[in-house]
DNA sequence: ATTTTATAAAAAATCGATTATCTTATCTAA
DNA sequence: TTAGATAAGATAATCGATTTTTTATAAAAT
């Protein structure tokens, strides 16, 4: 479930982590806002020093900006940051596809279609579409898990989170997932073929559609 | 006029952080070892909140392994991690090249030779090679700074981190830093000349050494 | 009118103590 | 002996209060 950054949850700062996460990442705080740690309190309903343990591993993990004795800042957003974002997310995501398709076994087959599948019937309209926001990042990570490098996959993890940043600007619009849910089908069997130059292909321009869509978004926001 | 311009003093825990990271990175600590809080207060001076803020962040970045309730520790080497990291530097490190000697100017020009000129000039011996530590990665990173992408520098920082963790392994040896060092001022050179591909070529190389000798002492450590 | 200085309020960071959890040592029963 | 239980000690995590620093406000000065 939460093989994130940390450990299986037990602690009070754990959950609160992955709150925070979700909500970043799901555009629950404007950008460049400064964070009220004890409304966060409040609003998390945990203590001082859990929260702070989580908002520093946030910190470090690139969606929040500290700033020493002025506390914590959803970091800004910006034409030039969604450019690099995608352009690396291109790069990276393209290289993880590429060798998860020499190394992908029968077990990762089948765990794609299934990823694919949830997908494709995900309730969209369910919890304001958390679920299919979670569908979808879990099929995307499923389709590069074997990869073999567990660092490239720490970094393609990370770089969803940001560009989610972006693209889940705004109010949903699951009209626009047809499109590119087309494409995750595609995918699934290009790679279930062993056609690894032509999934990259595909992956490539199907980031590319999504960055049109958070483009869109970024601007229409701003 | 401007007297209110300072930067933010720091905080007890930035510090900390920054020197933890120095030890863990310049293997200080044993590779798997648990650390003991109380003692790492005793020995950086420190109170509990900001050590613990730090270990989280470091944990965030990939130097240390949280684990819920049981505290923090040092991850372990492996050599499938080794190749991993190696593997990834040479892709993000030769991309980062390439786009540097498109974007770089003659500020950079100069940079880098100064960088090149100080690393070369370093002394070795003094304070057990940490000023030549230093230099090195100030060297590293001012060759691809210009590259265009805040992201790409990231991770690149993060895996030389992770890279050094192996190659400081042991003691210091500073015979083979001759072949090496050459290397930074042949690629200099080629950055300067703009040749993009020969400098990733020998980038290629560059790293690929590195990589024999972290294995080395990886495998004289076990 | 703008800048400086002084003061009050707010917020961030840290401390000292408490609580919860894990680990180790010891004991008992099979 | 060994497995399991349990109690004691050690360690991790958290809380509540304190200290430090910043930010906001208002008066004084140029």
């Amino acid at each position: 479930m939460n093989k994130h950054i940390q450990p299986p949850a037990d602690t009070a700062s754990s959950p609160i982590y992955d709150a925070l996460r979700r909500d970043l990442v799901g555009g629950r705080f404007a950008a460049g806002e400064k964070l009220a740690i004890n409304a966060l309190k409040e609003h998390y309903q945990v203590g001082l020093s859990p929260l702070r343990e989580a908002l520093n591993k946030l910190a470090a993990y690139g969606l929040l900006i500290q700033e020493n004795q002025r506390g914590f800042k959803v970091p800004k957003l910006s034409r030039e940051e969604l450019d690099d974002i995608a352009h690396l997310r291109i790069e990276l995501e393209g290289m993880a596809l590429e060798r998860a398709i020499i190394h992908g076994d029968a077990v990762w087959e089948a765990d794609l279609l299934a990823a694919a599948h949830r997908l494709r019937r995900a309730d969209v309209s369910l919890d304001k579409g958390e679920e299919w926001e979670r569908l979808h990042t879990q099929f995307h990570r499923t389709l590069v898990a074997p990869c073999g490098s567990v660092w490239l996959l720490r970094f393609i993890e990370q770089l969803h989170d940001q560009f989610d940043r972006y693209r889940r600007l705004g109010p949903k619009m699951p009209s626009i997932r047809q499109e590119l849910d087309e494409q995750h089908h595609e995918l699934v069997e290009l790679a279930l073929n062993r056609d690894g130059k032509a999934a990259r292909a595909l992956m490539d321009d199907h980031i590319h559609k999504s960055y049109e869509v958070a483009l869109a978004r970024y601007q229409a926001h701003a």
